[in-house]
DNA sequence: CGCCGAATATTGACACTGTCAATATACAGA
DNA sequence: TCTGTATATTGACAGTGTCAATATTCGGCG
């Protein structure tokens, strides 16, 4: 599969990961389509073939991140079913982590950079994917009986604004500097998901 | 004041509210240095006698939108004080309206296009501001007497993030488009800001 | 008034960007 | 093998942030 021939063999894919990796390192301000062709080996110009846009790669480097996000809530949640923990609390922190350990691609996902992601299906899948794995993990939560499903999907926009505000502001330094060290962050993520 | 001398006489505050201006037109991918410049008149390089850095520039507009936010729901807060409905509910609207009436002013002082936005004064400033009026506006809902300062802290934070993360989701189309709609919305926010 | 330094604005250049048209190369099936 | 299609390259274009060199204006001092 892999091979330095004058066509490259799966392009598409090469270019998001790299362009993980470009955004990880650089920043989302650093990420321009031609360094991301250059660091993959290939001329400015063959994004072009899979990419309508630079509008379209970021949209898909941004779903590639929402599918690593799923990724990771998905094993925190697998791995506590049985445990005595809690749960809600273990999920918010790895939403946390998730954001802090790489900034570029969290604010790629969620602020803004992209226009029009509602219109990537792609996209579309991996957010109601994301949505309903949160209420799954809610209704798990509650042992004493099921919630009606209303009652499910507003707890879970509850649950999912409280964490993520919080997370952006954390990212975006916009609480004083004594609250943000890690355990510090910590008390204050139990009071937020807290009811 | 105004004159179209060699000197302008205050460009800093004009390139302050263009910029704001082609924010709210173009949003924030449409805003550029020099189509600042030129919209006031000025050549391509005269900003940097004002700012440092397209940086500077974009801290100084951001920092302008945190006062108008600032000057927003001061206002709400003022004209409640004697009513009897609810003061969160509305303060929260408030702030969602404030995003959606002008997403590219509210990308910019919360989606992180500014890199270290705790470098400049002036922002950290009307930040804590902001929060302080966050504070006073909960401490005056909890009509049975007053609360420690330590809640009090916990319990701005918390509603600062659900109402933060709310407005975020909304602005990146990140719910399902059903719940996308007014009445839908204030709805939901109610549920968010109740405890 | 006239002069001079400081503040402010302009001009021109540079490297970089996203995008497109024209061209070249490689692959897959007849 | 030949041919069409998919893929990659090259070269151009306007727009960008930034800087150095230059020009203009202002304020204060004589």
């Amino acid at each position: 599969m892999e091979s330095d021939t004058y066509h490259h063999g799966n392009l598409k894919k090469a270019l998001i990961t790299t362009g993980l990796e470009i955004l990880s390192e650089k920043g989302i301000e650093g990420l321009s389509l031609r360094k991301v062709a250059r660091r993959v080996g290939v001329s400015h110009a063959a994004p072009y073939n899979h990419f309508s846009d630079k509008q379209a790669l970021l949209a898909a480097i941004s779903t590639e991140g929402h599918k690593q996000l799923y990724e990771t809530l998905f094993r925190i949640f697998d791995s506590m079913k049985h445990a005595s923990e809690d749960i809600l609390l273990e999920i918010a922190w790895a939403y946390l982590q998730f954001a802090v350990e790489d900034p570029g691609r969290f604010k790629l996902m969620f602020s803004g950079a992209l226009d029009e992601e509602s219109k990537h299906p792609e996209f579309v899948e991996i957010a109601s994917k994301n949505i309903a794995l949160l209420e799954a993990i809610i209704q798990f939560c509650k042992e004493d009986g099921r919630l009606p499903a209303e009652a499910l999907e507003i707890a879970a926009i509850k649950l999912w604004s409280s964490v993520h505000g919080f997370t952006s502001l954390v990212l975006e330094d916009q609480f004083p500097p004594e609250y943000m060290q890690a355990h510090q962050l910590r008390e204050l993520l139990k009071a937020v998901v807290s009811p």
